[in-house]
DNA sequence: TCTGGGGTCCTAGGACCC
DNA sequence: TCTGGGGTCCTAGGACCC
């Protein structure tokens, strides 16, 4: 049987959320921005137009706002998320094996059907995910994953295919993937594009035609296993099952700059609870924790960054116990008199809470005690929504908050801002 | 005034061991 | 002039992804 391989990626993912509930928004330039309002991070088609890119800082627009009557959001990624939660459903439908690969993507096997009509099939669920969702997705359809990623940037990128393009059989493979960047390939980015541009291989042809050797040196193995997959010969497998994490980052920038231990220790305790909240929720504990805080790099005053790890003697998933080493972590770096942008926590060395038990000197937490706290605590929040409780050190006033004035209603997730049809 | 956040994998090099 | 060889583990850094 052949491996058939489609990737079903959101238009505008974010926009696109926005615009469920803002119709009025349709054919319009609309943006959503990063943590503290700072970049644009989705574009709608009409913003792109405009000749904006993603990433570029939003007050470098301002000026275009009224000009161009663009509209812009905070991310809401609660909403998103929720959204997100909905497609996936609906795409489980269409097939068994089904890896949701980001918020905005899912790869579906379509292994045995290259009999079907799959662009048929793929219409099928662009149309099926838009009546009932309400966002607008591109299908691409390929004998390995790296050939779905192409096809989907085809069917993107040329609206005469109408959102869907189908690489299977293709009797003019070669051609098509002339016409592909090989910054556009999947697994290759600014670096190497850079690198194989310079030995003259500029599209995904002449990379496919590339000796094998020379990729591997060149590139390392991650590379040839991109030109095998360009090839056709799957090396990239199918994921369908929800992997746990390695490792769990929590940071944000500040909304505007803090130089109070307090304050940031404040963030610290925050991002520590978001962290072990995540740990938990995959019944995993960890045995390693990092912190980091700097100053903001785009400004002209004195710079200072630094970070220190902390290894636990035990694994765990106990808030007060990493609360409490953050604090002495965040004590051995701090340094008074600098405006702090951000800081961060990151915690590693995870493995399953029964895999660490199983271990005769690593019993995961302390005692039940611990883990039952923890378990109510998390209960609670779940069901009343979060921050409901939460530690002492992570403060009430949280000067540090991040910035969203331009935020979305939790139109999906909140029964007191669901949106009202008037009949007129 | 204003420049995101969260992940994975691979490799090279150092420390250490026999 | 010579100053082994091989293995493992860990970490930092680089590359990529969304």
């Amino acid at each position: 049987m052949t491996d058939i391989f489609a990737l079903v990626d959101c238009n505008s993912f974010y926009v696109s959320c926005e615009r469920i509930f803002r119709p009025d928004l349709n054919k319009k330039p609309v943006g959503v921005l990063s943590n503290n309002d700072g970049c644009i991070v989705a574009l709608s088609k009409e913003l792109k137009n405009l000749g904006i890119k993603r990433g570029t800082p939003a007050f470098r627009i301002s000026h275009l706002i009224k000009k161009h009557h663009i509209t812009l959001f905070s991310s809401n990624y609660t909403l998103y998320g929720d959204i997100s939660a909905r497609i996936m459903n609906v795409l489980s439908m269409f097939t068994p094996d089904l890896e949701i690969y980001s918020i905005d993507e899912a790869f579906l096997s379509f292994k045995g059907m290259e009999h079907f009509d799959l662009e048929k099939y793929a219409k099928e669920i662009k149309d099926i995910v838009w009546k009932w969702v309400g966002v607008p997705v591109s299908i691409g359809i390929g004998e390995t994953k790296t050939l779905a990623k192409i096809a989907n940037h085809i069917a993107k990128k040329y609206d005469k295919f109408g959102g869907i393009f189908n690489l299977v059989n293709h009797p003019q493979k070669k051609l098509v993937l002339s016409y592909v960047k090989v910054s556009d390939i999947w697994g290759i980015g600014n670096k190497y594009a850079e690198k194989l541009n310079r030995f003259g291989i500029l599209n995904a042809s002449q990379f496919i035609d590339c000796d094998e050797d020379f990729i591997e040196k060149e590139m390392t193995i991650v590379g040839l296993k991109t030109l095998k997959e360009l090839k056709g010969v799957s090396c990239i497998v199918l994921d369908d099952y929800v992997k746990s994490k390695k490792q769990i980052i929590s940071s944000k920038s500040f909304g505007k700059p803090i130089s109070d231990f307090d304050d940031l220790m404040q963030a610290i305790s925050s991002y520590l609870e978001i962290a072990l909240e995540k740990l938990r929720k995959q019944h995993s504990v960890a045995g390693q924790m990092m912190i980091f805080l700097t100053t903001n790099p785009f400004k002209n005053s004195s710079q200072y960054a630094n970070y220190v790890s902390a290894s636990l003697e035990i694994p765990s998933a106990y808030s007060p116990g990493f609360i409490q080493i953050g604090r002495r972590l965040l004590k051995s770096i701090y340094k008074e008199g600098y405006q702090y942008k951000k800081v961060g926590v990151m915690i590693s060395d995870i493995q399953k809470e029964e895999e660490a038990e199983l271990d005769f000197f690593k019993t995961a937490y302390i005692d039940d005690k611990h883990k039952n706290i923890m378990d109510v605590f998390d209960k609670i929040n779940r069901i009343n929504g979060r921050n409901t409780i939460f530690y002492s050190s992570s403060g009430t006033d949280k000067k540090w908050a991040m910035r969203r004035e331009f935020l979305s209603k939790r139109y999906t997730t909140n029964w007191k801002e669901l949106p009202i049809v008037k009949a007129e």
